[in-house]
DNA sequence: TTGTCAACTGTCAGAGGCTGACACTAATCT
DNA sequence: AGATTAGTGTCAGCCTCTGACAGTTGACAA
């Protein structure tokens, strides 16, 4: 597999070079990040860590956000794969539920290419307890719930503008999602299985929480 | 009610320039904001037209951004306070449900107080529309969310941490308020009416958007 | 090999959001 | 009326981000 990712990134010096720079300033990011924190830490400082000048970092990242968000972006990605993936005759929700599940089982090794699963959770720490992160953060799962929405809306020939059941069960899944990654994110279990794990568990809760009276009948955890 | 409200801010002459200050930044801001956009519009466009300092604008809100969500944020606290009027013995996503249903009825005077229905649209439009600024407003629905739970919780007399339900509940719940603020916002309805019917019937979808098989059954909208 | 082209980088200058320090004015309290 | 305190303006500066322009270096063909 290592060498599948390596053909990957086949091309010549010039494309070798640049993604060894975009992958420095990507670690020296993290490293100052989850040390003094993403306020705390200028663009100054990662530049003067790898050694290019400002402007090249922000040749390379929109902004300074944008560098924080590289791990998340892969995981997203990742599971949109495994979303389109899945059957066609899979009910929507069903869908959502074992794309998450299948891919919360391989995300290890999604991780391992760009950092370290470690790194990863002192990173989402970060992002939940940095409010403008944390803002940037939910930008992007809004844009990751409207495509999940087009693409179950895809599966089942629906125009998302007419029926409002692709975006309204999106909205209550992605929700759930949440939740989740918070727990996962104040836990101290860091490790992908107890994501997972946690997610199944979560999931099917959404049924009895939205039922009637809680006082009866089903328990809680 | 006028009367009651002008109780609210009674004080001597100082709190009375203070608050005609912030109205005018407000306003300013608001017409600005609304005619050539978020991003164009800097804070010296505003000081100037009220003829106060950058400092002093600064002094009332913490950022520019801030000054944007100061109608959203009158209307948040409206919900939550009509949340807490809920009777004890409601099940938890019906008092959700109800207390949306009231706020959405009389959310219009709470509007007026500081603006207009319709200034307020064309600055919810905005808010949606500009990237930074959605990006705040998710991160302030998320906040409320929190709020949420705990109330509920509260009723119910869990411990969010202990049980799943609470936060699952209210995360499905606003997801569905998420999905249908953006329609309203969307939409050609402006008033307040419409708002409360989208909402009214989004909710009710929220069973059957979870259920197995969208293809039998249920028919759509 | 060499010359040309295109890509990547650095430097410089500047806008815009935001903050701290300090002095000044004006409302409030005694 | 005088002391107190809140609110404001000015100034100086940090940090993120952008445009313009010039220098450097890999790619590719003659």
């Amino acid at each position: 597999m290592t060498d599948g990712q390596r053909a990957a990134h086949p091309t010549g010096l010039r494309e070798r070079k640049k993604r060894r720079t975009r992958d420095a300033l990507l670690h020296a990011a993290f490293d100052l990040f989850t040390t003094q924190g993403y306020e705390k830490t200028t663009v100054d400082e990662i530049v003067d860590a790898v050694e290019v000048s400002q402007r090249t970092f922000f040749r390379y990242f929109a902004s300074k956000e944008e560098a924080a968000f590289a791990i998340q972006e892969a995981m997203e990605s990742y599971f949109l794969a495994q979303l389109r993936r899945r059957p066609a005759d899979e009910a929507p929700f069903d869908a959502m539920r074992n794309a998450v599940l299948c891919a919360w089982n391989s995300i290890g090794e999604v991780i391992e290419e760009i950092a370290t699963v470690e790194l990863h959770l002192r990173m989402y720490r970060m992002i939940e307890s940095t409010p403008s992160l944390l803002a940037a953060h939910l930008r992007r799962c809004s844009d990751l719930e409207n495509q999940i929405a087009l693409l179950i809306a895809g599966r089942e020939g629906l125009d998302v503008d007419e029926d409002p059941r692709p975006r309204v069960a999106v909205a209550a899944f992605s929700g759930v999602m949440r939740v989740t990654g918070q727990l996962w994110g104040r836990g101290r279990d860091g490790d992908v299985d107890s994501l997972r794990v946690l997610t199944e568990a979560y999931l099917d809760q959404l049924g009895p929480a939205l039922a009637g009276n809680w006082r009866t009948g089903t328990g809680p955890v």
